[in-house]
DNA sequence: CTCCAATCGCGTACGTCGTACCCGAAATAC
DNA sequence: GTATTTCGGGTACGACGTACGCGATTGGAG
């Protein structure tokens, strides 16, 4: 056994499947556990989710889990691909590239509304096959315009932006709710609220106060507020592209 | 007491100063604690900025520090803001737009160079004196163009969110590699290098592997890769400006 | 100066977590 | 049957955040 193959990627650790030869066979899977996880997780948070309370809800004890996973942080891996496979996708891209990206986008705001939880798990970019996929369609959409590929990854680098932060913002006061217990509206009453009249009645920060007395953005549904970003981003994508009136 | 005190905002939750009374007098304050506390994140992470471990190199114990701050998460939102601080912006916004909204995001990324960890504590916008600070510098680059407040708050979000997403990528490793012990090349070599060669070698993902042969992004010196994202941004804002000639 | 009430410093303790270690149970090959 | 291999999971360890409570310190009132 090599010193590396315990510090390698779970994506390069598939689960032994199908072994032939001696031993007992194993009695649960990586998917079970995954899904397990995840149902966990958007029940009670990420959290709730220790290895004692999976196997909790699988029948076992939490060190079964370790003859599946390496570790905690790689069965969180495998859960942010889990979800991404959610997404659907055509086989061929419309052929409108403003139509394209606007799909993944909705579509992968679905994800992070229904799985609150991987919003706040920000890290490097997860490599599993269902995130491939995904970022495969949406450079797709954006190639045939004679762009470099590193053109068409900054561009789409902005939606995902985007997308992460819009989502961010918009289930972020659900997980304070969870640990404090207090709604929506007891959140803009009693947490915030107070703190942002005091703000804005003193007077410093001329934009900000701007924001809260001109802004209608707050006042919007999640979903036109969402779209009312995501255009902004859009039609920043197309200054990037050469000539957006033709094809 | 309310029962609202205690769960709310650490900005509404000034620290008792310059008390007149009997008692003892505190011994310790929060900007120091905050100060050593990013000090600990600089060098050994936010995982190893534990209270003990502040309050060890204060030379207290852990249960001191609740003296000034309500919970860890709270000290965490003064952490953050106190970073920001180091943000020092001109008294006027220069009048060029461009040159406002790339030097907030030169020095955001360079507080995220100088505080990795503060890239992943991604959550709710910190609403601390130095954010609103900077905050409102940005949006002022975009006044005067007669846009609505909306509209210059999701252009402005456009530039927050890129930075963001770009120290994150850019310091992703660097997390990884505090709890490995590997450094960025063997990062690549031995943690995503083999994976990406065998998803090259499956042949899927098309636009994935072009990214991987064809993009010189990851070839370029950081300050550059930033600076190229950086500018397709900026010129997908000055789609949403009127007039991007004359001002 | 004496005494009281308020406040701080912080030791102890509890419940929780991830997970290392280990051994008995189970399954297969011969 | 027996040897060999793998799985299941109990026990235990060293962290963590933080609730509780008490002695030490301080300023003001008498």
């Amino acid at each position: 056994m090599s010193i590396a193959e315990q510090q390698v990627s779970i994506w390069m650790r598939p689960e032994n499947v199908e072994r032939s030869g001696p031993g007992r066979r194993p009695g649960y899977s990586r998917a079970q556990i995954t899904r397990v996880a995840v149902e966990i997780a958007d029940a009670e948070g990420i959290d709730a989710t220790t290895m004692r309370r999976i196997g909790q809800e699988l029948g076992t004890g939490a060190m079964s889990l370790y003859r599946y996973v390496p570790k905690r942080d790689d069965l969180i891996d495998l859960m942010l691909d889990a979800v991404v496979g959610e997404i659907t996708l055509p086989e061929q891209a419309s052929g409108d590239w403003r139509t394209d990206l606007s799909l993944v986008a909705h579509q992968t705001r679905g994800v992070g509304l229904r799985h609150p939880w991987q919003a706040t798990l920000a890290r490097r970019p997860t490599l599993g096959p269902n995130s491939l996929r995904v970022y495969d369609f949406a450079l797709r959409a954006l190639d045939g315009f004679g762009l470099h590929v590193d053109e068409m990854t900054s561009l789409c680098g902005m939606v995902g932006d985007y997308v992460a932060s819009a989502v961010r913002d918009e289930i972020g006061w659900l997980d304070h709710a969870r640990h404090t217990g207090m709604d929506r509206k007891q959140w803009m009453a009693e947490y915030v609220g107070p703190y942002v009249r005091h703000v804005v009645e003193s007077g410093e920060y001329q934009m900000f106060n701007r924001t809260i007395r001109e802004g209608r953005l707050s006042h919007m549904s999640p979903d036109a507020r969402f779209q009312y970003g995501l255009n902004h981003v859009l039609n920043g994508i197309a200054a990037g592209l050469p000539n957006t009136t033709t094809r």
